[in-house]
DNA sequence: ACAACTATAAACATTA
DNA sequence: CTAATGTTTATAGTTG
C-alpha cells in the first residue's frame, strides 16, 4: 500500500468517528428529554445547522471544515486506540475460545470441518450485536468493535495490554508506510506476548467453531446508545460511514472497501468482508505487526498532543483565561462553548497517555479542542459537490502557528489545509533561505507538507499558478536557472484590509468563541511567533538569510508586527499597523 | 445588495 | 510536438 493510501485510511477512521460524533450530537439536540436540560448545552457547541443534518450526509470535506485537526486528530487516536483495543480483545476472545473448543472437543468427537478457520476465528470478534449473534457462551470480548468503545474513554489500563509492550521506538507517521509494508516482523515483542499467552492459534483455529458470521443479517436498527448513555437513532442507511454500531458494518469496513491499514480490499458486501477479514487478516505475524505499529502512531500523536496542549494552558494561564476553568475531561458535560461530548474523546486520548506523562494536556487539551479551525462556519456545510473549502486567511492568519502545530498532521492526514493558496505559496517562498523558490519546488513543497496535496494536481497546481500569477505578492525574477517566485512582502500584507481592531474584548472573544476569526492581528502575531520556530527553524534561522530580516518571517500575522522595508530602500511604512484579520 | 477575496476551471500564450 | 510554465478570463461561494 502506498503512503497516500495509509493517510486516507486514517483519515477516513477519524471522519467517521466524526460522523458518530454528530451524529450523536444531533440526537441529543433532538432527544426529547435532553433539550431542557443544561446537559444539552454540551451540544449546543456545533452550529445547528451541522447538528440538524444528518452526520452521514457530511463528506469528508465538511468533516474538515467542522473539526479541527486537533479534532480530527483526537478522532483519529480514539480510532487507532479502538482498533489495538479490538485487537487486544481478539486474543483475549481467542483464547477463550481455545478453550471452549478444547472442553467441546473432549466431548463430541469432532467439530464442523473447514470453512470456519478464518470466520469462526474473527468472525465473532468483529459481531457488534450479540443480540443477532448470539456471542459464545462466555466470551467477556464479544464486544470488541462494540461502537460503545469508540468513544468511550480508553482506560489506561485498557490501553496497557500485552501490546503494551511494544518497542517505544519513535515512530514517525511519516515512516509508517514502510512499516506497515514491511511483513510482520518476526520474532518481535508481540508476537512474543501473543504466544506467551498461549495464543498461537494458527494451528488450532481451523476447527473453531462456525460462527461465519452471517453478513446482512442485520436489519437496519434503529436505536442504540451511545457511549455516553444518548440514545440515538441511526439511519437504516446502509452507508458504511456510520459503521460503528450499525450491526450490518464493521468499523474496518466501509465504502466497500476493507479498511485495515494499507488494505483496501474491495469487498462487494459485509460477508465477503468478513471473509477477507478472517483470510487476509488474521491474527498472524502480519497482522501483529501492523497493529503494534498502529499503537505506535497513536503514541506518537497523543505525545504530540500533550504537548501542544500544554503550550495552551501556559498561554491560557499567561492570558489569565484560567485554563482550570475548564474543567477536566473527565467532565462529559463541558459547559466551555464548543466542546461536547467531543472533549471527552480528546480527553480520554489525552489520559490514556501509555508512558504515564502527567498530563498537563488533560487539563488543557479542553480548550484545544473546542478550537475551531477555520471555515468552521456553518457557511462551509453547504451542500454541492466538493465541499469549497473556503478557508480564507482570515480565520487562519497565523499560518505559521496553525502550519506548525498541525504540521505532522497535514502532512500526513488527507485534509485540506485551512490555508488560502497565496498564504501557502508565500509561507513556502518564506520558508526557504533565500526566499525564493522556482514553481516546481513551490508544488514540491506543497506535496511534501500536506498529504491533500497528494491528489487532484492538476487541480491545486492550476490554482497555484493562477495565485502566482494573480497576486500582486508574488513577483516572478529571472535567475540564472530560469525562473523563481518571490514574495513582495508589502504588496502580500497590503492586500487585505484591516479587520477588527485589537479590543480588551479580544481575549473574551477568544474564551467564548475561541475561534481565531475573532483573534486580532495582534493575538495572531503572537500566536504565529510562539510556534514558529517549529516550522520555520531552517529557513528562517538560517543566517545566511539575512535577509530574513524583512518583516515578515512570521506569516500573515506577521504584519503587526512591523512590516519593514523588505529591502531596506523604500518601504512605506504602514501608517497603520497592519492587523489584518 | 455589494465589494473584496478566494477557489476552480479553462482557454491561451510562451518557453524549455 | 509536448509538457511545463504563465496569463487571463469567467464563474461561483463566502464574508463583512
Amino acid at each position: 500500500m502506498s503512503p497516500a493510501e495509509l493517510l486516507h485510511f486514517q483519515q477516513q477512521q477519524a471522519l467517521q468517528v466524526a460522523r458518530q460524533f454528530l451524529l450523536q450530537q444531533a440526537s441529543g439536540l433532538s432527544s426529547p428529554g435532553n433539550n431542557d436540560s443544561k446537559q444539552s448545552a454540551s451540544a449546543v457547541q456545533v452550529p445547528v445547522s451541522v447538528a440538524m443534518m444528518s452526520p452521514q450526509m457530511l463528506t469528508p470535506q465538511q468533516m474538515q471544515q467542522i473539526l479541527s485537526p486537533p479534532q480530527l486528530q483526537a478522532l483519529l487516536q480514539q480510532q487507532q486506540a479502538l482498533m489495538i483495543q479490538q485487537l487486544q480483545e481478539y486474543y483475549k476472545k481467542q483464547q477463550e475460545q481455545l478453550h471452549l473448543q478444547l472442553l467441546t472437543q473432549q466431548q463430541a468427537g469432532k467439530q464442523q470441518p473447514k470453512e470456519v478457520r478464518g470466520l469462526g476465528r474473527a468472525g465473532h470478534a468483529l459481531q457488534r450485536t450479540p443480540a443477532l449473534h448470539p456471542p459464545l457462551q462466555f466470551r467477556p470480548g464479544w464486544r470488541l468493535g462494540i461502537p460503545e468503545q469508540g468513544l468511550v474513554s480508553l482506560q489506561p489500563s485498557q490501553a496497557s495490554g500485552p501490546l503494551q509492550t511494544l518497542p517505544q521506538a519513535a515512530v514517525c507517521p511519516t515512516d509508517l508506510p514502510q512499516l506497515w509494508k514491511g511483513e510482520g516482523a518476526p520474532g518481535q515483542p508481540a508476537e512474543d506476548s501473543v504466544k506467551q499467552e498461549g495464543l498461537d492459534l494458527t494451528g488450532t483455529a481451523t476447527t473453531a467453531t462456525s460462527f461465519a458470521a452471517p453478513p446482512k443479517v442485520s436489519p437496519p436498527l434503529s436505536h442504540h446508545t451511545l457511549p455516553n448513555g444518548q440514545p440515538t437513532v441511526l439511519t437504516p442507511r446502509r452507508d458504511s460511514s456510520s459503521h460503528e454500531e450499525t450491526p450490518g458494518s464493521h468499523p474496518l469496513y466501509g465504502h466497500g472497501e476493507c479498511k485495515w491499514p494499507g488494505c483496501e480490499t474491495l469487498c462487494e458486501d459485509l460477508g465477503q468482508f468478513i471473509k477477507h477479514l478472517n483470510t487476509e487478516h488474521a491474527l498472524d505475524d502480519r497482522s501483529t505487526a501492523q497493529c503494534r505499529v498502529q499503537m505506535q502512531v497513536v503514541q506518537q500523536l497523543e505525545i504530540q498532543l500533550a504537548k501542544e496542549s500544554e503550550r495552551l494552558q501556559a498561554m491560557m494561564t499567561h492570558l489569565h483565561m484560567r485554563p482550570s476553568e475548564p474543567k477536566p475531561f473527565s467532565q462529559p458535560l463541558n459547559p466551555v462553548p464548543g466542546s461536547s461530548s467531543f472533549s471527552k474523546v480528546t480527553v480520554s486520548a489525552a489520559d490514556s497517555f501509555p508512558d504515564g506523562l502527567a498530563h498537563p494536556p488533560t487539563s488543557a487539551a479542553a480548550p484545544v479542542t473546542p478550537l475551531r479551525p477555520p471555515g468552521l462556519g456553518s457557511a462551509s456545510l453547504h451542500s454541492g459537490g466538493p465541499a469549497r473549502r473556503r478557508s480564507s486567511d482570515k480565520f487562519c492568519s497565523p499560518i505559521s502557528s496553525e502550519l506548525a502545530q498541525n504540521h505532522e498532521f497535514y502532512k500526513n492526514a488527507d485534509v485540506r489545509p485551512p490555508f488560502t493558496y497565496a498564504s501557502l505559496i508565500r509561507q513556502a517562498i518564506l520558508e526557504t533561505p533565500d526566499r525564493q523558490l522556482t514553481l516546481n519546488e513551490i508544488y514540491n513543497w506543497f506535496t511534501r507538507m500536506f498529504a491533500y496535496f497528494r491528489r487532484n494536481t492538476a487541480t491545486w497546481k492550476n490554482a497555484v499558478r493562477h495565485n502566482l500569477s494573480l497576486h500582486k505578492c508574488f513577483v516572478r525574477v529571472e535567475n540564472v536557472k530560469g525562473a523563481v517566485w518571490t514574495v513582495d512582502e508589502r504588496e502580500y500584507q497590503k492586500r487585505r484590509p484591516p479587520k477588527m481592531t485589537g479590543s480588551p474584548t479580544l481575549v473574551k472573544n477568544m474564551i467564548s468563541g475561541l475561534s481565531y476569526g475573532t483573534l486580532n492581528a495582534s493575538y495572531q502575531a503572537a500566536l504565529a511567533e510562539s510556534s514558529f520556530p517549529l516550522l520555520n527553524s531552517p529557513g528562517m534561522l538560517n543566517p545566511g538569510s539575512a535577509s530574513s530580516l524583512l518583516p515578515l518571517g512570521h506569516d500573515d500575522a506577521g504584519a503587526p508586527v512591523e512590516p519593514l522595508p523588505s529591502n531596506g530602500s523604500s518601504s512605506p511604512p504602514r501608517l497603520s499597523p497592519p492587523q489584518y484579520r
